[in-house]
DNA sequence: AAGTTGATGCAATTGAGTTGCAAAGTTGTT
DNA sequence: AACAACTTTGCAACTCAATTGCATCAACTT
């Protein structure tokens, strides 16, 4: 296994187990945000449980982080190093209807928002639906 | 039963039954976007499907718009008058993880965002968390 | 009044997420 | 190496919201 896995794991202090390995691993390899079923279909033996555990390790560390894109499975998605996941970290996500595939929009922070007097702010989900640019 | 009720429905081509009728009443009083769950609990005998469905129709016909908030059940809520339901009149909304109730900031219109080439924008959600002026 | 269409109510299903618990693995101590 | 203490894993079972099927009921048409 990759020393470059393990190296993450251990720089948020999760204990490099070879399930963890094996899925932080086969998240770092995708373009686009997964869900559960999606990710448990990339093993030939995995429990759905065990998944779920680990996802949530790893979204405790921030290692990664979730997006509830609407569709009823929630997507994870690997952090970027610098990523605390506070709300000045965080990114806008895309939602494609044709590919039904959702992009974390790294470069484009979310847009500040000026709330009513005495609202205070603690975090923001902002998702974009459309089509992206292979499916035009 | 009230008069206004019937223009909203004739307005967006709903047939005003007695169902759909009360259900409209209690969702014109509400200060907060509400579940269907919450919604069954202010009547006394009603059924889940028929309320449900009830929803769906109204959201067909823009009376009301769905709010997913990240809480697991989606909430509802009047749409306005003029509101046709596109990107333009969508507005931010608000989640106060004290009370738990999510509000419609209808005078916050969703900031724009500039996208990366070729991607289309169709809907946009944002929900914003934090606690409510009420709260505090 | 019969026929057509749409609305309602009950039962049952789906599907994602979650918990309990026992077995397996890991770590540290003697 | 052997033991205890703790963590992780895997299976079964459960929860909870959303959804579908189907039969019944209401309203409107000819």
């Amino acid at each position: 296994m990759n020393e470059n896995i393990n190296n993450k794991l251990n720089a948020k202090s999760i204990k490099p187990t070879a399930m963890r390995q094996l899925v932080l691993h086969v998240l770092a390899e995708q373009k686009s945000a997964v869900s559960m079923q999606e990710l448990e279909q990339k093993f030939e033996k995995a429990d759905k449980v065990t998944l779920y555990r680990t996802l949530k390790t790893f979204e405790e560390k921030k290692l990664i982080h979730s997006i509830d894109d609407g569709t009823g499975s929630i997507k994870y998605a690997l952090c970027r190093e610098s990523c605390q996941c506070r709300p000045e970290d965080l990114h806008v996500h895309f939602y494609c209807t044709e590919c039904k595939q959702t992009y974390c929009l790294n470069d484009i922070p979310i847009p500040s928002v000026n709330l009513p007097v005495h609202f205070t702010l603690e975090n923001i989900n902002m998702v974009v639906k459309g089509i992206c640019a292979n499916c035009i």
